[in-house]
DNA sequence: CAAATATATGACAATATTTTCATATATAAC
DNA sequence: GTTATATATGAAAATATTGTCATATATTTG
């Protein structure tokens, strides 16, 4: 195995995480979850103004990332932020001086 | 304007930068320019082993984002690395305990 | 000016992501 | 067991990103 395959594999984890993050509602849960310790799906879809199913499909691909944790309580499952490190990518991004 | 409207233009911003950095190719542009100081395209295609007109497209994605700068020199054009707030991202999300 | 070189551009195809919708599953309450 | 509620799932449509290719533009060299 070469240095840059190793490089290589290191960068595609890397931008996979990132694109896991890229996207307005999934940061705006993380930030949410950053706040909120623990929150019910139907809650963050409230807080968020997303319909069930999509938030779902969200939630559940930042917990495939092992971004968020999540648990069963009855009816309800609830989330939380399981890898807080990726709040600094948002403070990160907003001390930069890049354009729209 | 409510604080919802301006809080999701942020994160809207922070999604697009993000997306921008979301990618194998370009964050080996940013950690070679980040080495590197200043580099001709062809140089980064070299190193990165990608094909001269994709690579264009990557280096003017990024520049038109204002993470890189460029200046044509004769026949030849040198980019660099203008927002190194960026090469964090990588460092923070390789701190992460995220899985693929 | 013709040829060579470096880079950019734009259209299009290939692929990936996002959203929607209908429905499934699980649990709780009656 | 039936009904109601919360969440997940999966297929399909809508949209966005990525990659390819042919070619344009700009500059230098002969």
């Amino acid at each position: 195995m070469t240095t840059t395959e190793i490089s290589e594999e290191r960068l595609n984890k890397a931008a996979y995480i990132l694109k896991a993050v890229a996207h307005p509602v999934r940061l705006a849960i993380l930030e949410l979850l950053n706040v909120n310790e623990k929150m019910g799906v139907l809650e963050i879809c409230n807080a968020l103004k997303c319909e069930q199913s999509l938030m779902s499909h969200h939630l559940i691909n930042l917990k495939l990332k092992g971004i968020l944790g999540s648990t069963k309580e009855g009816l309800n499952v609830y989330y939380w932020l399981k890898e807080k490190e990726v709040i600094k990518l948002i403070k990160c991004i907003e001390n930069c001086n890049c354009n729209m």
